[in-house]
RNA sequence: GGAGGGAUGGCAGAGUGGUCGAUUGCGGCGGUCUUGAAAACCGCUAGGCGAGAGCCUCGUGGGUUCGAAUCCCACUCCCUCCGCCA
């Protein structure tokens, strides 16, 4: 959510800024909606002003019986008033802020202009794509032939997009989870599990809702949603909090299962696990300073975590500044890794990279008290730090050998009991 | 699922129809004192809208009333007991 009084003085900021990310939303009329409330809310409070100055005189009129009847009389008529009015500043209200919700924010200078994800620009690539000596397998055929996925009976129980993991490949989803839990909490960020399930301001809060709401599994019998990133949890558990300066900026580092329903993606990524209703993921999350430079170092940083964790699994990959039409409305900036995978011989996102600014933090109402004592919204960020699947798919269709088992990655065998290979040879 | 109790500022906790946006304590900030610190003492210290006058906010939403933190209704959440249960 942009500061409304921003969105006043700068209408064709907005417009423009809405054209650019691909994304509908009605400005003048929002405007026209902030000018009937201002009107009507100055009326109302000229009313209330006035109620108040006989609410006073009432009081001090005391044996004054007289005086007490009129200033009473007066305040039925001003009471009587007010409900003709009240009820509209209520609608008003609720309509600009419904209307606020789908204003997006301003994009940095730095994103690159385009239309689409066919407009991201590279920025880096690091580490060469295997060249195999033998006929590579994706990973579907790697990984059944290995024992170690069942899609069919997966699909039986849970419908399509669904899978299930088995021998070797449950043990290497834990130890991902747990390398990259550690890896990050060595970076001073606090380990969170949080709830798979959230209220619906949580996802307003983190900009999942309105626009993203046909993307989200609901529970209504319990008025709940399941959380497509832990993210969702994050920004609501300290909604409508004033943290303090001194105890910023906040760095969680949050494992959670995460659902995504996939609305409209029918002929996308059929194939195996690349595309899934559920997964593991744990995800870096930074509470900052209302500092742009504190918030563009911090996304920095939080590339440089993923990157260090995908190098440490000795993936290659690439990494894309997104542009304008495919940044998500919530964001300032973002960036994606993607993994190279061989059967698809290109790369695939495993991780995004975002800041907000105080985007999210208004909408959640999370601000902080500086040393000096004023009351600001905090700045947000956030970047994965490992998904379950698409690092999985990216892991055995890399280290793949050619009788069929996968190499493990140093760094990755303390986790698998000192193991260097996955599966039996079957090849 | 059943019964009862509760929700007030950063935290704790008064306040049961008008002078209450709110007593007090703790914490925080500033000061006096001190070589420095602690202690003691003094002062300041909720948020939002508005250029300002002023208006709003005592879990949320309605209602009663000239007037609601206070009364009524609904909802949400928390606690205690019972039941069920990983």
């Amino acid at each position: 959510m942009l500061d409304l009084a921003f969105i006043r003085e700068h209408p064709d900021l907005i417009k423009d800024v809405a054209r650019r990310r691909n994304t509908a939303v009605d400005v003048d009329a929002l405007l026209a909606i902030d000018a009937d409330l201002r009107a009507t809310r100055r009326s109302a409070e000229d009313l209330r002003a006035e109620q108040n100055r006989v609410n006073k005189a009432i009081r001090e009129a005391g044996k004054d019986k007289a005086a007490r009847e009129q200033a009473i009389a007066r305040g039925r008529e001003l009471a009587a008033e007010l409900k003709e009015l009240e009820p509209r500043e209520r609608e008003l209200d609720a309509q600009l802020h419904d209307l606020l919700l789908y204003v997006p924010n301003i994009p940095d200078a730095s994103v690159p202009e385009g239309a689409g994800e066919d407009d991201n620009v590279e920025i880096k690539r690091v580490g060469e794509p295997r060249a195999f000596a033998f006929e590579p397998l994706d990973h579907v055929a790697l990984m059944r032939g290995a024992n170690m996925l069942d899609l069919e009976r997966g699909v039986r129980v849970a419908g399509s997009r669904s899978y299930i993991l088995k021998g070797d490949a449950v043990l290497l989803e834990l130890a991902l989870l747990q390398f990259a839990m550690n890896r990050v909490t060595a970076r001073g960020f606090t380990a969170l599990s949080v709830p798979a399930m959230a209220k619906e301001f949580c996802f307003i809060g983190n900009s999942q809702f309105p626009r993203g709401r046909d993307q989200t599994y609901a529970l209504p019998e319990d008025e709940l949603f399941l959380v497509g990133t832990a993210e969702v949890a994050i920004t609501g558990m300290h909604s409508g909090e004033i943290l303090r300066e001194q105890d910023l900026p906040v760095k969680y580092v949050a494992w959670s299962p995460c659902f995504r329903r996939e609305a409209g993606t029918y002929g996308k990524d059929t194939k195996g696990i690349m595309r899934v209703h559920q997964f593991e993921k744990v995800e870096q999350y930074i509470i900052c300073r209302a500092d742009h430079e504190e918030s563009v170092q911090w996304h920095e940083d939080l590339l440089a975590n993923a990157e260090e964790l995908v190098q440490a699994l000795e993936l290659p990959y690439r990494v894309l500044n997104i542009c304008t039409g495919d940044l998500g409305d919530a964001k300032v900036k973002g960036y994606d890794i993607e993994c190279w995978i061989p059967s698809e011989n290109r790369y695939r996102e495993t991780h995004s990279d975002s800041y907000f600014h105080d985007y999210q933090a208004r909408r959640a109402d999370l601000r902080y008290r500086g040393v000096d004592g004023t009351v600001r919204y905090v700045h947000t960020l956030n970047n994965t730090a490992l998904a379950s699947v698409r690092t999985i798919i990216a892991l055995v269709e890399n280290h793949q050998q050619a009788d069929g088992t996968i190499r493990v990655p140093d760094a990755l065998r303390p986790y698998l009991g000192g193991r260097d290979t996955l599966g039996a040879p079957w090849r």
